[in-house]
RNA sequence: GCGCCCGUAGCUCAGUUGGAUAGAGCACGAGCCUUCUAAGCUUGGGGUCGCAGGUUCGAAUCCUGCCGGGCGCGCCA
């Protein structure tokens, strides 16, 4: 269905036309700064349009002038009980209490569709999340990333996008041999060695039962034996069972990628030398030496000669080594070819990186607009850390031992539905504090208690209206519902721009804030009830009224599934 | 030294991509409720949106310069 906004956006559309076309405003207006809005002032009416006042300079005329002649227009249809001209030009339109109404009953309709846009157009976006190297299980630190990577990627398909999630595997450095040096250690243990484990391996347990399985399959075969022998059997061996690890980490959390992308692939494949070639035949890949980094000078600085990419010609502060000086590649001289592959099938790329990773935005992003022309768009989702807090408390963690706060010891701990919903509660580039003990607390000041709350709430009205012998199966009479319901019913038709523009703007926390909104508001039309029984929603000597309450409440509630659909949190049928 | 992110109520944060008198929760003040329509409700005080300019009908939002905080800074991943 249209959005009520997209309707009338439509709608002062055709005013402006019938405007233009008796001459009263000039043709080939620009109209694209012209909004229509919910005014934040609800005295102000229901809607509010800026189009006189962006409108009147290019006409040459003054706002209120041009509202006097839209406002009319406006007034005569049928679902505006009025449109009135306010302060420097905006015209306020406030409608009939029976649009409202359809309003209500169109949210019924469309269930679990409400919300849902074509808004994307079908527009192909690859989403690059998680990604964490594949050398042992999923910590805290890749949490959050991960929540948002998926919540954005749900958005992103409820508002028409046709959307890829993508896992970026990093098998071809140097920390995946020494995950096989250290596997290798643990496959001698399983033998029956005494092993030591170096500085620099990996210690984690994690890799014992991967020892295990390697004595099991191969035998004593590669005990001293030379690297060359086993290096990259052990890696491909151990890295299959990190991300087996892994997937089982992030499907705890609700997620399942689409594509795992493999680097040491996309180097066998041969597109970086592609990927160079190309860029080489325009002048934006040479040999060549980098300038001194500015400040201080190393000092073992030696201007030394290596593969250049020209990131400077696309605003990066200095070109970017994408071959050593032994020739051999860089992180980013693959990373440039994968961003090359993803865009072979896509039409926008979002990534969502550690804000550690911040100061390689530029250079990635110069990489991507030379390699599509400027033709795919691209975006880098910086996602700040998270601390962890028990009780106020820092959760102390040593990773010198190997012993981190796991995901999924976290998951178990407060569940999956606690995660995901606290780690939208900020903006991804805000940092956030993890409080163990408050994001399970049952209280207004915990957003995930709050939402969940008003949706088991009206659940709960269905199985005690069935309690009270109330035949809920007539249609509900919505002219019943008194102003202070409609303006609920208001809050509840935003729901679908909320949705476009979180899309839009790639913020899914903008989701989590409308719900704990929506949830506020109706616990608060709920709480009437405890001041005067008549304004109850259950009434059991009046089915009528109860009938209309209850599809209100079923449409709040249809709405908070709808929000926590996409934030991947499942809506609670009651609270325990 | 350079670059990126940030600076909004005492605290934690929103702010509909430039809209009207800047909001919520916590905390604080006052009143109410003692309830399974439960894990609270109503209400009040509280602001130089870091500072100073600029852009325009209009700026917390965009531009410039300062101040303050965080992160990053030759071939690492």
């Amino acid at each position: 269905m249209t959005t009520l906004y997209a309707s009338f956006a439509d709608r002062i559309g055709a005013i402006l036309d019938d405007l233009q076309a008796s001459g009263a405003l000039p043709a080939g207006l620009d109209r694209r700064n012209v909004a229509i809005e919910p005014p934040r002032d609800p005295a102000h009416g229901d809607l509010a349009t800026n189009a006189a006042m962006v409108l009147a300079k290019p006409a040459g005329t003054n706002p209120r002038a041009l509202a006097e002649l839209i406002v009319p227009k406006l007034a005569a249809l049928p679902e505006i009980a009025s449109a009135e001209v306010a302060g420097p030009g905006f015209i306020n339109v406030r409608l009939t209490e029976q649009s409202w109404r359809d309003e209500l009953a169109g949210i019924l309709a469309s269930g679990g569709d409400y919300g849902r846009s074509a808004a994307g157009r079908g527009t192909r976006v690859n989403v690059e999340y998680v990604s964490a190297n594949p050398t042992g299980p999923m910590h805290m630190g890749h949490c959050r990333g991960a929540v948002v990577g998926d919540a954005l990627a749900a958005l992103l398909e409820f508002a028409g996008y046709a959307v890829t999630r993508e896992y970026y595997v990093n098998d071809a450095g140097a920390q995946v041999q020494t995950l096989a040096r250290s596997a290798h250690l643990r496959y001698r243990e399983a033998l029956g060695e005494t092993v030591e484990i170096p500085e620099g391996f990996y210690p984690g347990d994690y890799l014992i039962p991967i020892g295990q399985a390697l004595a099991a399959e191969f035998g004593n075969a590669y005990v001293g034996k030379p690297e060359s022998e086993w290096l990259d059997l052990f890696r491909e061996k151990t890295v299959a069972a990190m991300m087996d690890m892994i997937r089982a980490d992030l499907a705890l959390l609700g997620i399942a990628h689409d594509v795992f992308a493999s680097e040491a692939a996309v180097q066998k494949a041969g597109k970086v030398d592609a990927a160079l070639d190309r860029l080489r035949g325009e002048g934006l890949v040479y040999e060549g030496t980098l300038e001194p980094p500015k400040g201080e000078l190393p000092d073992d600085w030696e201007p030394t000669e290596m593969t250049l990419f020209k990131a400077t010609a696309f605003g990066d502060d200095s070109d970017r080594p994408v071959r050593k000086s032994d020739g051999g590649l860089t992180y980013f001289g693959t990373d440039l070819a994968y961003h090359a592959q993803k865009a072979e099938t896509a039409d926008m790329l979002i990534d969502i990186w550690g804000a550690d990773h911040a100061g390689t935005v530029k250079r990635i992003k110069a990489a991507v607009q030379a390699l599509t022309a400027g033709k795919v768009a691209f975006d880098v989702k910086l996602v700040q850390m998270v601390r962890l807090l028990r009780g106020g408390e820092p959760v102390k963690m040593s990773k010198r031992s190997g012993s981190f706060v796991t995901l999924a010891d976290v998951v178990r701990e407060v569940g999956k539905d606690v995660v995901r919903f606290t780690m939208l509660t900020r903006k991804a580039d805000a940092q956030m504090d993890f409080d163990f003990a408050k994001v399970v607390e049952a209280s207004k000041d915990n957003p995930v208690f709050y939402v969940q709350y008003a949706h088991a709430r009206g659940r709960s009205l269905h199985r005690r209206a069935a309690e009270a012998g109330i035949d809920l199966a007539p249609a509900a009479d919505l002219s019943l519902l008194d102003a202070e319901e409609l303006a609920l019913v208001k809050l509840a038709a935003q729901f679908p721009r909320i949705v476009e523009g979180a899309a839009q703007a790639h913020e899914p926390h903008r989701i989590a804030f409308y719900l704990y909104d929506l949830a506020a508001m109706f616990h608060a039309l709920w709480n009437r009830g405890n001041d005067d029984p008549a304004r109850r929603f259950l009434l059991s000597d009046k089915p009528e009224i109860t009938r209309a309450r209850l599809a209100l409440s079923d449409a709040i509630g249809q709405i908070i599934r709808n929000g926590l659909g996409v934030m991947g949190v499942t809506a609670a049928e009651e609270m325990q």
